[in-house]
DNA sequence: ATGGTCGGTCGCCGA
């Protein structure tokens, strides 16, 4: 099966519904993982997803902050969703998809939303940072984030690292900025590394190229001097890498009416 | 030069 998959930070999901009805009309995905819902299950949009053709719906919402969701067309075996850091916040959710999906072998879909880490980028003086740099540890400890052989898992949402040196606009100027310091790019890479993901985007796109997909609301016009960051992810296991036909950055969302400071990242695979 | 703008919800917090 082809499975076309979009993760993006919608930053509420209520005020932007016309936003993920337009992308769904252009990019058309199987399913459609968001962060930032910020509204709680009960005033979820469920109608009109449904309307748009998405029957299967898993949500971790909570009032005002954060949340996840995942819209499919797929049904789910399962769906599950993981505490991080003790804390209850809805950052994690995860689905399984299976036979009812007409697959032959489980396929498991991860969505996160990594806190933000504030300002400062000491976690002696900032317990926001503090908090992400113990969230990174905890996924890299994490058993179920680890697929191993033939395991088919996939992991996307905002991890709000940018990792690399050209996953920032200028590497030099944001070493000390939160989201692309050392110690938290070398956690979010062990966390890779530990469960041995495929980091999709630099699969397919040279290290030598910028790649953003977050554009700051504090610019009064964010295409001058295209200050982007990659803070956000698909990662899939050894399993599935080779089934990966398609990987795109939906840019021109960043200059749509009102729109969220992350676009969309949509990934096509053989699954 | 060291701010600037968002959204949720109503005086800020979180991003």
């Amino acid at each position: 099966m082809r499975l076309v998959l979009t993760t993006w930070n919608i930053n509420s999901v209520r005020l932007r519904i016309d936003l993920v009805a337009k992308l769904i009309k252009q990019v058309r995905p199987d399913v459609l993982c968001l962060q930032e819902t910020k509204c709680i299950d009960d005033a979820f949009p469920l109608k009109r997803f449904k309307r748009l053709g998405y029957e299967h719906i898993a949500l971790n919402g909570q009032k005002g902050y954060h949340g996840v969701a995942v819209i499919s067309k797929w049904p789910f075996e399962d769906t599950n969703v993981r505490t991080f850091c003790d804390k209850v916040d809805s950052r994690h959710i995860s689905v399984a998809f299976g036979e009812k999906a007409q697959l032959t072998q489980p396929l498991v879909l991860h969505n996160f939303y990594v806190p933000a880490g504030g300002d400062i980028p000491d976690p002696a003086l900032n317990p926001k940072f503090e908090h992400k740099l113990q969230f990174l540890d905890e996924m890299k400890a994490c058993e179920p984030l680890h697929p191993r052989g033939g395991d088919r898992h996939i992991l996307v949402g905002d991890l709000n690292v940018a990792p690399y040196e050209n996953d920032v606009w200028s590497h030099k100027q944001l070493l000390k900025v939160v989201s692309h310091t050392p110690i938290e790019c070398e956690k979010l890479l062990a966390a890779q590394t530990e469960g041995e993901w495929v980091d999709v985007a630099r699969e397919r796109i040279a290290m030598s190229e910028k790649v953003y997909t977050w554009w700051s609301y504090r610019a009064a016009d964010w295409t001058v001097g295209n200050r982007g960051r990659r803070l956000d992810h698909i990662w899939v296991s050894r399993a599935l890498k080779d089934g990966v036909s398609d990987f795109s950055i939906l840019r021109d969302a960043r200059s749509w009416e009102r729109p969220s400071d992350h676009v969309p990242v949509t990934v096509t695979l053989d699954v």
